[in-house]
DNA sequence: ATGAAAGCGCTAACAT
DNA sequence: ATGTTAGCGCTTTCAT
């Protein structure tokens, strides 16, 4: 018994589900995606039916009748840390409990390669977008109104979203954390990442100066360093900065992988931590913890940025006319012994 | 001039595109994807209206008229771990080399969510797919085989994959592991995972102990401990163990981050590694070479895993006769501090 | 080199 | 409650 396997596939259609159940393809269909509009005893057909032939549903075809899938592009900068994947799985565990799945596009540092993606993804016609990033070349930003779907961005709050934005402020962040340090020691720098048209990084250092300037203090230029972003520069800088600034007695690193390495890179030389240098990251895990004396933190709730932007836009997927919004979900000091 | 604006995504489409060109929809078409096939000025004009109008290709209608989409899918336990994001990015260097979306979707330690994953997938009627398992459900299994698609498992090296199969083999790591050990400690523990219907802890298990009776040594099952995936284990179980059998001198923690916590602990209660108790750990990263006095570990090469398995996958989706394929990427003994 | 017709597999809209 | 018709946007196939 071969029903109508549909030409490339080899996998039957609904039409053969259809056949077998005995009653028309919009029956069958209707049975399998409406059940409630179709008499209990016909459903119960065609889902049989369904499993007998081991249908799988063409989703292209659906969604190019339907006009709309159940695909949500995101678009990230690197995937490359446990803090990415954080936000990650809180939008999967809200995106998921609805269907709808996740198309991941990572594209590094380079705008273009952001738009390059953005472009691809649309090609699919997702349900919405979320863009782990706030800043986009012209084009892209166009492309994306265009599309009209729903997008958040995340990573940095903005004041002019494409669309809808969940974040926390870096820049507040920044100062926050600059705030509790100045109070507790004399001079503190500020690492921070060398990463042209990206406003996270740059809004944190703009938090630092500001902390410092509020503060009355003044903002030493050698205080404030950008390193490259990848691995083995923390250790580095770390040394580094002691050598070329021997009076510094805190360091605010703009990131949590460096913050580990220049805590680890202590233990290595037997610097005292807090006693000699006092060291605090941004972004927080359970390294930040279990490492001796701690590390004291910005802890941003990723998974609750994720959770939060995967809600909100199924919100405006679901409902057309729900307004675009503005989440700010915050940060937190966490306070341990390194600061 | 409101060219062809598409109902529902208000995209022009490629009507809009050829009418602004001046030719028709199927040229159009054909300037875009097989240029070749084309006149060099009816090419350029086709260009540049698709340039001007923003054409956005609906992909979903190419793909179900050419029966091939530009997707493949990755379905894994879980993205909460760098060694995890090392592979992804492996993989996806590859498939976006030559345009191909990665769908993700992460299944935990359900089965039953691996096959609800799976089925959901194929109906996107993906080019290929990837599990990051060996094991699925029997009905997972027919409906993968039924998509005829090209399919890589990675995670195991194993005798009867689905299809094709990149990986190292979790057995014979943690039994060179285990060998290492047990010719410079006397009394070698294994904690490993407790997880259900999960050959590559069970491997690793089984490694550990057929290396120690090659070496004619005595399997104690006091010595063989499972722990639940989540974090904050490693810590308390190496005070367990080392309470409950003190005459224990090292611990092969069957996963990177469970040794990771242990080597801290250590840290923290001023134990001696390696002097009262040698670690290593199975997976490698730059924290475990960071961490003084350093973590032994198995290296394994996630993100060459990653980049084969989307090779391979390409080679089988370029070339429907391309035989399936089965890739050991091997792993190596990183010999550091710890042990 | 270009175009017209037909169809991919499904579902919205409109019968009945 | 079920069926029929038409069409989603593109590309294959078959003219010309």
């Amino acid at each position: 018994m071969n029903h109508k396997r549909s030409r490339a596939s080899g996998l039957i259609g609904i039409r053969g589900v259809a056949e077998v159940a005995g009653v028309s393809p919009m029956t069958a269909s209707r049975a399998l995606s409406r059940p409630e509009l179709v008499a209990a005893d016909t459903r119960r057909k065609v889902q049989e039916a369904a499993k007998a032939v081991g249908y799988v549903p063409n989703r292209l075809a659906g969604a190019l009748s339907r006009h709309r899938t159940h695909v949500v592009g995101l678009v990230i900068p690197t995937l490359q840390n446990l803090i990415a994947t954080e936000t990650i799985q809180g939008i999967n565990a809200v995106l998921d409990a609805r269907g709808i799945h996740l198309m991941i596009g990572e594209y590094g540092t380079s705008l273009a390669k952001e738009e390059e993606l953005i472009h691809a993804f649309l090609a699919y016609r997702p349900s919405g977008l979320i863009l782990q990033s706030t800043v986009h070349t012209p084009a892209a930003a166009e492309v994306v109104r265009r599309a009209g779907i729903p997008v958040v961005e995340t990573g940095n709050l903005i004041k002019a979203p494409l669309d809808s934005n969940v974040s926390f402020s870096n820049y507040a962040a920044a100062k926050a954390m600059t705030e509790y340090l100045i109070r507790r020691y004399r001079k503190v720098a500020y690492v921070g990442f060398a990463v042209a048209e990206n406003d996270r990084t740059r809004d944190r250092r703009r938090g630092y100066a500001a902390a410092l300037r509020a503060a009355g203090r003044t903002v030493d230029p050698a205080c404030m360093v950008d390193v490259p972003v990848r691995r083995q520069v923390g250790d580095r800088i770390l040394v580094e900065l002691l050598q070329a600034q021997p009076d510094i007695d805190a360091i605010f690193f703009g990131g949590h992988w460096i913050a580990v390495e220049a805590l680890i890179e202590c233990y290595r030389r037997g610097i005292d931590v807090p006693g000699r240098i006092a060291l605090a990251g941004l972004d927080d895990n359970d390294l930040s913890e279990k490492l001796p004396p701690g590390l004291t933190t910005v802890r941003i709730p990723r998974a609750e940025m994720g959770r939060r932007s995967a809600e909100g836009l199924l919100k405006r997927i679901d409902d057309p006319n729900a307004p675009p919004f503005r989440i700010d979900v915050g940060f937190e000091i966490v306070r341990r012994g390194s600061a």
